[in-house]
DNA sequence: TCCCCTCTGGGCAGATTGTTCATGATGATC
DNA sequence: GATCATCATGAACAATCTGCCCAGAGGGGA
């Protein structure tokens, strides 16, 4: 499994143009349409590239606050808080880590009182120790991926 | 600005099949090809869509390791520190956050190795304090807005 | 040298896009 | 109750793009 420059390149494009036709990235990496295509399925194939899901800011949609929660699990019990943790609408992501915590979990909510709800959810699941949560006051780097594309593309 | 269960649903359509046209988007949703198309257009207009970037799994990419770290920022730097953190590329999230920490990082690596190099260089930006780092060990919950989308949609 | 793989450039029929228009339905305003 | 603005519909148009096919060229490895 390979992965080059002019893939890089093509995904650097549809990071910013993403709706872009195939004809269209063609054009604008010099290459023939067909490579486009064969690239992308490749990709696809290969399972490096999973997707365009749609970015959403979700604050426009209400849920402007972000919180961030550290657990730690009862023995043994870490897949089965997992799970209760996903079904949670909220919860927007959850890593098993190394350290302090054994949970981490990202959620949001619309209100003050929304986010002490979901917080009251997320510590109220079955086989949570103890836990320690924070807010997110600002975002300065938004999830991102593209220096290391720049990187391989030599940007 | 509204968002209405169509919205919602047109939505949860992209996140399923990204790279639907909007005519197809239309046949399924049982609505007119217009209406999509004004609704795409409006949403990006109200900032809600801000854009479809390609979704990879890094992992396949070579970047098999997630490091989360918090840092305590010294007084008044903690922007000056949030751009030196966005200039490195393997950082890929920083948030400012409430409680124990200051700032919040998200950075990925190739190996052990690289990994050590890649958080030298965040605890090394002058103006941190104290760091604390955790490995991600799986990912539970991968980032996901669905559930939201789904609540909206009335599913 | 030969083989394999990839990229190229072309062509084809069929589908999709952006756009505009007139027509209803809905709901708010006066 | 009448009027107006807003939004969805369905249809049409030309232009473009898609998926698919093919033959040929070039580079790398056996």
């Amino acid at each position: 499994m390979t992965f080059d420059a002019l893939d890089a390149r093509l995904l650097l494009l549809l990071t910013d143009a993403p709706r872009l036709g195939v004809l269209e990235c063609a054009r604008r990496l010099g290459v023939a349409r067909g490579t486009v295509q064969a690239r992308l399925d490749r990709l696809s194939a290969d399972g490096v590239l999973t997707g365009f899901p749609p970015e959403l800011r979700l604050d426009a949609l209400g849920y402007g606050l972000t919180a961030f929660a550290v657990l730690e699990i009862a023995q043994g019990r870490r897949g089965e808080v997992a799970e209760e943790l996903a079904a949670i609408d909220e919860v927007c992501e959850v890593h098993a880590t190394t350290g302090q915590g054994d949970l981490f979990v990202r959620m949001v909510a619309r209100s003050n009182d929304d986010l002490q709800r979901v917080i009251d959810e997320v510590v109220g699941v079955p086989g949570v120790r103890r836990t320690s949560t924070s807010i997110a006051l600002s975002t300065p780097v938004a999830p991102r991926v593209r220096p290391l594309l720049e990187r391989i593309a030599q940007g």
